[in-house]
DNA sequence: CAGTGGTCTAGACCACCGT
DNA sequence: CGGTGGTCTAGACCACTGT
């Protein structure tokens, strides 16, 4: 309606950006939780005072970034995890079919610490800082496929390490209970042998190649929330990237 | 200008799409070259009929795809490989520094022959076809860090297999002389042991776990144009992937 | 300076959805 | 049917580039 400066707003970005950082914020606040329908493009667009056409923009990037789900016909709505979202954009691994793996837990232990060095850099924690450290073996029809050591800091996720159980897919979980959204990853890989300990959890012979991933996890802002280290038994199966 | 529908286009797709593919095929056949400025936003519009915010979403898509590159007050170019973008976009080996890592080729040896049954399928070729396959060891700072074994339809690259020496970097050199365009793969990646082959190839033990890439490449419309098998010694490296 | 892509607006019509 | 996102248009102004 009225102009391209309107508010408090002392930044020197397109206004689709500005909009868009306003409305990521309503997300990352809790203001509008995962799986609620937002107001409509005029609504957003009369509220901010910009034309509909630059909201349209903003929420286009927001559904590229996997943050909104639009449907035609019904509205706009947060992007909500659940376990089936998350194995489909988080986990890579696929049968010798191109099936996607789904893994079951078999084993899991919680603990919690002070962080390490290294858990501190990993996760931009301060000296002092508590995390909780979980260690699982998943598998796949029984048999053992990897074994996990999860760190993520305490004070995301108080009562994690108190909790009876851990459920088997943690991001969705992360989402609903903590309202901590896991928005992107980086993750490493290379490849080890098999030691005494690792050949036990995953019931293979010492000195088997296993596929090892170091992975981040991060949240708005490129927050980290989670540094995870697995080593897999593939026996088949295999991690797959999309180049593009 | 005139309405929705205008020229022979029996489809029943958006128009921008319509007007993506028009000029995706201009850069298919070549009538558009790698490297080329293409007619401005209005030029365009006026030329298809359409209007030029049309255009400007078909272009849009166009440079998300990687196919072109916008400069902002230059105009808009066919995206042109070379070694430097081809590496950084489809090799993700990083030393542990964090610092991508340039391979240079050790060791090179070309042979023509008839596609194998399974050299087929990964490329979709008819029973006969001739495939070059390239065998090669590439290295940094002298040591050899991995082994690729590279098939393509030999229709594709006449002469290559013919050619006094094969450029180290493939994609770029594919585009220049060939015509032909990677625009994305699939790869799958497991570990494995050094067999006396690898070991010997690689300058590691035998046993030593090794990072093995199945790589599938595309060009325009999925069409496949080379399968790749490598076996990497990575010795503190690490295959990086983005998660999003 | 002229030409290009980048942003922003205002309005129209269509396709789809639930009631 | 009314409401939503999806498409398409026409025009304006800005920011950047090379001459």
């Amino acid at each position: 309606m009225s102009g391209p400066d309107d508010a408090a707003a002392p930044a020197l970005l397109p206004l689709y950006a500005q909009v868009k950082a306003r409305l990521v914020s309503r997300i990352q606040s809790g203001d509008w939780k995962p799986g609620q329908l937002i107001p409509n493009e005029f609504a957003l667009a009369g509220e901010l005072g910009v034309s509909q056409g630059t909201v349209r923009k903003a929420l286009g990037e927001m559904t590229a970034e996997q943050l909104l789900v639009r449907r035609q016909g019904r509205g706009t709505f947060v992007q909500r995890h659940t376990p089936e979202s998350m194995l489909f954009r988080f986990f890579n691994f696929h049968d010798a079919a191109g099936q996607p793996i789904v893994p079951e837990t078999l084993w899991v232990k919680v603990r919690k610490g002070i962080a390490k060095p290294a858990e501190r850099t990993r996760l931009a924690l301060e000296a002092g800082a508590v995390v909780v450290r979980i260690s699982r073996v998943r598998g796949r029809e029984g048999r053992p496929f990897d074994h996990e050591q999860i760190v993520v800091p305490q004070a995301l996720f108080p009562g994690l390490a108190d909790a009876s159980e851990v459920p088997n897919t943690l991001y969705d979980h992360f989402q609903q209970f903590y309202g901590v959204t896991a928005t992107g990853g980086e993750e490493k890989l290379d490849a080890v042998s098999a030691g005494e300990r690792e050949a036990g959890l995953l019931d293979v012979a010492p000195g088997t190649p296993l596929l090892r991933l170091d992975r981040t996890m991060f949240s708005f802002d490129d927050k980290p929330i989670e540094w995870r280290l697995s080593v897999c038994a593939l026996g088949g199966a295999h991690y797959s990237v999309r180049l593009g």
